[in-house]
DNA sequence: GGTGAAAGGTCATTAAG
DNA sequence: CTTAATGACCTTTCACC
């Protein structure tokens, strides 16, 4: 028995699609590592048989574990070097978000969530200074049904994004 | 003359390693559009030489704008369907801080931000489950000079993580 | 497992700043 | 004069059947 409810009707996470094991999590993290390798160095550094990377790596694409191979861009690299947090009140309309749609249209917003509490959405905005970050959440405001918004900002990046620990910690959790 | 400003004492970007022009800007766009694509394959879609797009890439690497090519992990696939902002306040500690390495220590602690405002850290998390984000916190709250958290979830991200259209718009404002 | 096709490197030439 | 793009050549390596 695994560690699954045995009331599976409560469990609403697809069972077979959302497991890697430890062959999984090796891959990608070799990639990660390395993204220009080609299957067959991969099969020689994993121990195992290229056919084997190969049907792998389609899988984990098909299931949208991995979702591409894009190149990582660095704003700061680009010259964006400040970056916000940008929590904001809206008027709640029906329908699917207007106020979205438009923030999307500003290419220094790097992401939107709608989210819990006082505020109704939070975003990640980068600017080239402080000054320039104030020409965004302008921006930001005058975006229709913008009613109020807070800013933060990052001064430092400890932790930069990353999944890799997650994806090897799946395994030992077993079958899910 | 250029938009920069005539003291240039006073512009603390490194003046000519934060440039890219159209055609970094198209590239990457491709590439990001088709991760797959080979050198060869990109130089035939932007009508350029093989060698020229190698030598961008190359550059675009070597100055940091492009920090990788590793494979794109979508936890939500992993079964981690849950996403949190958790902002934290801690016990200040001179040094480079021991609170943010702990933090590291947690597979679903995504991301660490020092902040400006009434917290002091912003942290993205993922959690299997609404009951399995009070067990990741359970750990944050652990770590040693974190005094208090507050934890806001993501419902809806309307607009994921990307950064193409920034790329677009940097060739857009001229040499820096 | 074999084969056609790229990747990756170097070079000389040419063009543009 | 410096920097970059180009096309040509070569060898190794990989992806696909």
């Amino acid at each position: 028995m695994n560690n699954l409810s045995s009331f599976p009707w409560q469990n609403p996470v697809n069972l077979y699609s959302m497991t890697i094991d430890d062959l999984d999590a090796r891959l990608i993290a070799l990639l990660t590592a390395e993204p220009r390798l080609g299957v067959l160095e991969c099969s020689r550094r994993l121990g195992v048989a290229r056919g084997t990377v190969q049907a792998r790596l389609d899988r984990l694409v098909a299931r949208g574990v991995v979702t591409g191979f894009g190149p990582d861009v660095s704003p700061a690299a680009l010259g964006y070097d400040v970056t916000a947090f940008v929590t904001m009140e809206i008027r709640q309309i029906a329908g699917h978000d207007p106020v979205a749609d438009r923030l999307a249209r500003i290419p220094e917003v790097l992401e939107v969530h709608t989210i819990t509490g006082d505020s109704d959405l939070l975003c990640r905005v980068v600017a080239r200074t402080n000054a320039d970050l104030q020409r965004v959440i302008d921006q930001i405001v005058d975006v229709h049904g913008v009613l109020r918004t807070n800013s933060i900002i990052a001064l430092d990046t400890p932790v930069p994004y990353r999944v890799l620990p997650l994806v090897a910690d799946v395994p030992r959790h077993g079958v899910r």
